[in-house]
DNA sequence: AGAATGAATTCTGTATACAAAATACTTACT
DNA sequence: AGTAAGTATTTTGTATACAGAATTCATTCT
């Protein structure tokens, strides 16, 4: 017996345009032309409104009335507000993790830690999409869908710009592995705090940086 | 030298259509048929469909395939992780707001309590804007933009479902007095400590009735 | 050459059009 | 009367059309 499925064209170009945006082929900055962007994709432009409207109210997007939309570009005050609200939201969601997460999750968690500390031994590689997978991961383990989304809307600014910022691959391998340890040992205190630490070092780097002026770059116009 | 507004239609239909749901004139369920709204709301289809793309986003909207756009119903369930996401976030916020603060801010936010105590007064008042608008205007105080944008976005989901749940209108009345005096004062700890005392209580009673198994009620379909 | 003006082009914001799916309605049949 | 089948209507999802703003390009003037 099947089903048809009906493809939800919008949903799937507002997943595209995301990962375009996340993995830099968009970068930000760059002006979103419509009539381009919806070619490119193979659809008209009235999907790809609805796809633009939602990654603008997670500001992956800025709208600028009657000029376009463009790639956000994120100073990096923007950037230590969202370690900020990561750093409140995120070791609640280990925690849960660790609580209520069922095998499968706590085994995918450990895999994506493996995975992270794997890429992590090769110098130079792009290892944003696999630290987003295993905190997404972590997100979704914790039984919260509200947080889960929120994730998904909001970590992605903090990924997608945090190339060269923050601590060694191999520092933030490390952590991981610790998470994903207290998350399959069902140790919710220590999930809780391995997490915590975790984001607060990351936030802490974006704080002084922030704190020492080096934001003399002009808050971003889009 | 005046400078000539173009008015964003979208972004207007979104502000509407969500205060509509907000105010309960659309009510939970309530399937919202294309034509039918934007004929009321004298727009044509396109900017509600993204209107709508924003709300499905922040889960007051719920699209079904080829079936339409159904007000959102919450459970008890998901009312509860709001709360938990609430008490993350706004016991940082209320801190910040005392922080940060400039006058402006806290009057107002005085003023807020202020209003919501004079509406708890009269009984059977409708509180949930004035509620709303407290929480909302200390978020904005806080000065991080992310956390008063995921308020504006989650927040309204408990405003809008909580009548009757709750404690009663004076509790909260005293409550908010509090909090803003908190602010007032630039006491960042007291800040943070009602809002935490306050959100918990309302979350504290929600999780009651989750583990009461008071939500024999299916999940919504919506 | 450089600035200024104006025409041509591009692009956005919104409306309308249209095919296919879902729903409501009719009618025939038991 | 109640059910089933078939038809008409509504409504969605997407494409296309169009007016006007923004931008680019060409041309004129200094």
């Amino acid at each position: 017996m099947y089903k048809i499925h009906y493809r939800a064209i919008g949903n799937q170009v507002y997943t595209l345009v995301k990962r375009m945006i996340l993995v830099g082929e968009l970068e930000p900055g760059r002006k979103l032309v419509q009539d381009e962007l919806a070619e490119r994709l193979g659809v008209s432009r009235t999907p790809l409104l609805s796809a633009l409207s939602k990654l603008e109210k997670e500001m992956l997007v800025k709208s600028v009335a009657r000029r376009g939309m463009f790639v956000r570009r994120f100073d990096t005050g923007e950037l230590a507000q969202v370690y900020e609200v990561r750093l409140r939201l995120e070791p609640y969601a280990a925690g849960q993790a660790a609580r209520v997460r069922d095998d499968a999750a706590a085994e995918a968690i450990v895999q994506r830690a493996h995975d992270y500390a794997n890429l992590a031994a090769e110098p130079n590689t792009d290892m944003r999409e696999a630290d987003y997978e295993f905190h997404m991961d972590i997100m979704r383990a914790s039984g919260n869908d509200l947080v889960f989304n929120i994730g998904s809307s909001y970590n992605i600014i903090a990924v997608a710009n945090t190339l060269g910022l923050m601590k060694t691959p191999a520092e933030s391998a490390y952590e991981h592995t610790a998470i994903a340890a207290a998350i399959l040992a069902r140790d919710e205190i220590g999930a809780m705090r391995h997490m915590f630490c975790h984001i607060d070092q990351a936030r802490r780097k974006i704080l002084a940086k922030v704190q020492a002026g080096t934001d003399r770059t002009a808050p971003p116009e889009y």
